[in-house]
DNA sequence: CCTACCGATCGGTAGG
DNA sequence: CCTACCGATCGGTAGG
């Protein structure tokens, strides 16, 4: 009945992951239709006929690779506290064994930066959103006394989510001499009263 | 005597000037050498009698950058210590005051991840260069005890690089949002057992 | 989904 | 430094 539907979707996932490696490793601007449909089995006027045009494909990359990361994470879900800052750290930890997912956010979040690139809107709504769920989890420990006395929770949680951004880009640049997941425990642990992760 | 030299160094930096600008707009794979050439007042054809290649150009634009730098900040000049951070901060505020440099050095340090790009190189050795700097200044405060004791040097020096990179492009992308200077003295004062800035 | 094509743009070169 | 050009590549469309 929906045979087709299926293939379709199948097909289209398979045409979602060639955009993210060819992001990845080039860039949004920089990446051609027909690399990305090449590595999709197609040619690049059949990837046309399920993306319309550039910035479709582009906006299918994100939201999957949003829907992935909520699933996998599940990074709103828990109640602000320790507990959301642990899952960062291991969202860290997950993207330091995978590259390439490194490689493309890297790539358009630096892309991004202008106006009127069309992922703009995407990453201004991901940095606050991001920045607004570290501040309620600092919030709530600066309540019950886990946080330092004199940290601002909103300026610490930039903080936070700066960092992570940095420390992906030098990692990629220079991997074998930075250590990402160390840096994000030694800067979240000095902000804190507690243990991160007790022994 | 030497007129015609002369006149060819200005118009060689009118080019660089150029080229950082609208590097910082599009990155450099994105850029085209037609439109740099068009703001220095020359045909694309007249830039490349002054830089053979696409990436002649781009190497004059990260040493020029570099001597700016060097020659504003004397970052490597102070002895390690407080100062030497200090530099750093001071150079932050230079920064948010000075967009257009943010913007290239953002840009293309992300497009630098690539092993292949042609300003790899030059990211790698600045960020070795900026975590020594930065790492030899903590070691002699660990020393006269001004760093909070358990604080790893190295980590710590990777860290605040890393800081200073994600909140940049963070602050890019959502300017009002983002107090950059904020961060990095919280961040710094965090693992000190001096005030940073004492009143 | 493909073949075939369009106009536009690219970095670089020849020749002056 | 310019005019004029080259081959290559781009996103997108027509027509099937």
């Amino acid at each position: 009945m929906s045979g087709g539907y299926l293939k379709g979707r199948i097909r289209r996932d398979d045409i979602v992951s060639a955009a993210a490696a060819v992001y990845g490793e080039a860039g949004y601007h920089a990446s051609s239709l027909r690399e990305i449909a090449k590595r999709a089995g197609i040619t690049h006027a059949g990837l046309l006929y399920h993306f319309p045009t550039k910035e479709a494909l582009l906006a299918a990359v994100l939201e999957r690779r949003d829907a992935e990361d909520a699933a996998r994470e599940q990074l709103t879900a828990a109640p602000p506290g320790l507990d959301v800052l642990r899952r960062f750290i291991a969202l860290a930890e997950h993207n330091v064994r995978h590259r390439g997912i490194v490689e493309v956010y890297s790539r358009l979040a630096a892309e991004a930066v202008s106006e009127d690139h069309p992922a703009h809107a995407y990453f201004a709504r991901h940095y606050r959103e991001a920045r607004d769920s570290i501040a309620q989890s600092f919030h709530a420990l600066a309540e019950t006394g886990e946080l330092r006395p004199g940290v601002d929770p909103d300026l610490a949680a930039l903080t936070f989510i700066a960092l992570m951004d940095g420390l992906q880009v030098q990692w990629l640049t220079t991997p074998t001499q930075v250590d990402t997941v160390g840096s994000l425990r030694l800067s979240l642990q000095t902000l804190l009263t507690v243990p991160l992760f007790p022994n």
